[in-house]
DNA sequence: TGGAGTGCGCAAAGCGTTTTGCATAATTCG
DNA sequence: CGAATTATGCAAAACGCTTTGCGCACTCCA
């Protein structure tokens, strides 16, 4: 910038004040430091403004998994929302809480590296002193699920509750009325609303928990099996679940949805491309990110939470193959 | 920082050396500083280190789409890996080369904001001009997919051609001849290598071009199958478009692999969870992204390129149900 | 014609580290 | 025992930007 100010024959102050316009220049020494500006190919440097204006213009990410596709699409629309603010991203995979990683990604937030935290929790939920501590003197959204224990900060989730009614009704009206569910985590909010919301139809519906993953759906059901419980009905709390569930059933000789109905939750890609497709809830996991992306910025940008409102974004009931009439 | 050195009666000098040990400190003092830094609290600001080391210990990872399963792998190891050697990751979705955000994040390492970019070539080749650029200064790492004209970068891929040839060649010993090949976009090198490995067996396959998209496969075949278009065995230059050919044979009637073989490269998520399971080529996309991550960050530290190597990572072939022998 | 703006620009003070050049005291060596 | 080290610590100079406080020259209104 100096080189910039000594070819134009003005003092930093003044190309400074061009570039943000911040105080009036004259226009005719606007145009010319512009120009040398694009000439000499400059660009602020980032780490002195940020030490100066005490901003990175960063926020991080924390999700339990890049890579797996329902966190990526998170991850997509965090940083859809955070280009349009001309926010950058900086992703931080948790690895399912893993303190280490996880203090390294709070200190961050401590050494100012970032202004501000999209919080997804994982499968369990550790941690939470920390993150409440950091949680209490620096912007922190939580995205995906909520968290009771800090109930004061804004969150963005899916209509939980309503999606599972909107599957278990489904359901309900095939027919169906010996129903297991294949639940997530007991702790966490998601599994609790999705519960409740299909007991709603299923009163008496067995409850298993199982870890997200489709092993665990897999192994569930063939506990299930092995012990001729009776069912006709299955409820994953999410797709992956529901799809080791489908496997298992198969391998057992029984045919979905003919034999048994099996319905999932999330909608994710692979939902659609098994045959026949998974009967689930489609949740729109982009909006998710970005409107979390956009809570926090703008809490960051007002300097404080007070007027942000948590958002709850609707989900709706996508019918496939795996849900058919009971067998009469 | 001045806090504790006050508190300790030091100066900030003592302060400094004792967290980076680059000078002696009197052990009795150390331990005095260094109880007063837990005890505040204290984390060095990153915005001032950035600015007075010019580096931020940060790297950019530019993919095509962060949601898109097979990237997401490739930031996971890129993550895991900048993790390990203490850098932090910041990703940047380029949405298929929208020339607006690979200007933003080129402008990145301009500011110095990121030390090194880690770039995954996506559909199309657009803004090499950009990057030729920002690659003649700035330390940048090929991932996944190498470019002609940036050859002197260095680069992490799989054996391409070698996994072609092994698909290829199991499908030729289960006795098809009437072959097509269902490529991506014709400039890209691994779908050249691809093309190449295979017409090692299959000569005379015909090659179509797709966008890598499940649709395009889906259409292809679709074409093919409209004009009678002999074959017995599709190849996918990756798993979507083969799961895309897949979806229309059925709906055109035939079965797989009965009466078509269908084989795919990537071996993604999607690929073992399908019915029957697709035979692939497995590529150890998490080592790619690792590798090229430790290669960027050895470059940095090194401050040339000089002395890294570009590195191949070796693929496995995996034969599941959509292969098998031509009819008779 | 004397204030009261207002448009423009400069100098200088930070922002919170790291690093360098000196001091001073303590230790070692020939 | 004098000289050369070594150990320890401080002051001050960067790093590259933004922002504040002033000054100077105009213009405007009564």
């Amino acid at each position: 910038m100096q080189q910039i100010a000594d070819a134009a024959g003005v003092s930093v102050t003044t190309v400074s004040h061009t570039m943000s316009g911040k105080r009036p220049v004259n226009p005719e020494t606007a145009t010319r430091i512009k120009r040398l500006i694009e000439e000499f190919g400059y660009v602020p440097d980032a780490g002195a403004r940020h030490l100066q204006s005490g901003r990175s213009r960063m926020i991080g990410l924390a999700v339990p998994d890049i890579s797996n596709w329902y966190f990526g699409r998170i991850a997509r629309g965090v940083e859809e929302m955070a280009d349009e603010l001309d926010y950058g991203l900086i992703v931080c995979s948790t690895f399912n809480s893993d303190p280490r990683r996880e203090k390294r990604y709070f200190n961050m937030i401590r050494t100012r590296m970032i202004d501000g935290l999209v919080y997804t929790a994982g499968r369990q939920i550790s941690e939470m002193n920390e993150l409440e501590k950091v949680a209490a003197s620096s912007p922190v959204v939580l995205a995906d699920e909520g968290i009771d224990r800090l109930s004061s900060l804004p969150w963005v989730t899916s209509e939980n509750l309503e999606g599972a009614r909107l599957v278990a009704a489904h359901v309900r009206q095939l027919g169906h009325t010996r129903a297991v569910i294949i639940a997530g985590f007991p702790g966490l909010n998601s599994t609790i609303e999705r519960v409740a919301g299909i007991r709603e139809y299923f009163p008496n519906a067995l409850v298993l928990n199982g870890d997200f993953e489709m092993q665990s759906g897999y192994d569930l059901v063939g506990d299930l099996l092995a012990n001729d419980f009776p069912f006709t009905a299955v409820f994953g709390c999410n797709d992956l679940m529901a799809i080791g569930a489908i496997r298992r059933l198969r391998e057992h000789g029984l045919r979905v949805p003919e034999d048994v109905t099996v319905v999932g939750f999330d909608d994710i890609e692979i939902a659609s491309v098994i045959t026949p497709g998974l009967t689930t809830v489609h949740q729109d996991v982009v909006t998710i990110g970005r409107t979390s992306a956009r809570l926090l910025i703008d809490g960051i940008e007002a300097g404080s939470f007070d007027a942000i409102e948590s958002v709850v974004v609707p989900v709706d009931l996508v019918v496939r193959g795996t849900s058919g009439p009971v067998a009469s």
